[in-house]
DNA sequence: CAGTATATGTCAAGATATTGACGTGAGTCA
DNA sequence: TGACTCACGTCAATATCTTGACATATACTG
């Protein structure tokens, strides 16, 4: 059996089962996952505009355009009316919505690395992350 | 820092990276990411069945039934006709086409593990493993 | 054996994301 | 300063995937 070409068996299948149950846990706070996604960005650092959004998101500037749109309509963020370069920020709202949110995901997450001690799991963060850089540097 | 979120958080990293570096690499071999893991499959484990190919491939079985009729009409892979529950294969061109691609896709990876070692390999493996079992059954 | 449940293939519709394209502002360098 | 490049926001169109639905075949159960 091909090992290395199975390392992109399993990352795929781990991201579409985590993907998944994000997915149904997040159904119950109203959001979405690219929304959750953004929303947590947002109250990592506030102030972010469209188009880092959608790099920290991984998704593309023209889709965080509407997901924007829709979260900004909901109340949930705020832009600061600069035309140009809008700059971005929670609600008080979306910082609720968003608590509550975080704490379902992590509870995901959590049973996601149960079988895996502390050190597994860095372990696991440190592999993955170089396994990505390794792949954006050509 | 939570680690917790953000071994979620590498994982979709690393998953998009790679999802990226395979598509360019199939691109010179006119087919996609879900057409290779098809065919993939198929190479693996001939007569597989729509819906036994839609699991593998983690996709719905109407993504896959589509997939398979493109697939078909290009002459890649072969139905035997069996109307309810049909089996499929590779036909000749499917497997010298599967040839090249895996090629391509081998070094794909091959450059995303280049910083692990092969007992990181096996461990990262496991890892996964274990993640995507753990969320998989509640 | 009859009846129910489960899984499959397939059609239609809807949602979501990507690609392409355009105008505009910001930064760079001669 | 002026020309050029690049990144951004945004509109439209295209493709892709998922959800919903239905008929049917297989498996299970009493």
């Amino acid at each position: 059996m091909d090992l290395d070409t199975a390392v992109g068996y399993v990352l795929k299948r781990a991201t579409v089962a985590l993907r998944a149950a994000m997915d149904t846990a997040l159904r119950e706070h109203d959001l979405t996952v690219p929304q959750y996604s953004c929303l947590e960005q947002l109250a990592h650092r506030p102030g972010l505009t469209n188009a880092e959004l959608a790099r920290g998101t991984f998704v593309s500037r023209q889709a965080m355009h509407q997901l924007l749109a829709t979260l900004r309509s909901t109340g949930l963020v705020h832009g600061d009316g600069g035309g140009r370069h809008e700059r971005f920020t929670l609600t008080s709202d979306g910082a609720r919505r968003l608590a509550g949110a975080s704490a379902a995901v992590a509870a995901v997450q959590e049973r996601m690395l149960t079988p895996l001690d502390p050190q597994q799991r860095q372990r696991l963060h440190a592999d993955l992350t170089a396994c990505a850089n390794a792949l954006n540097q050509p």
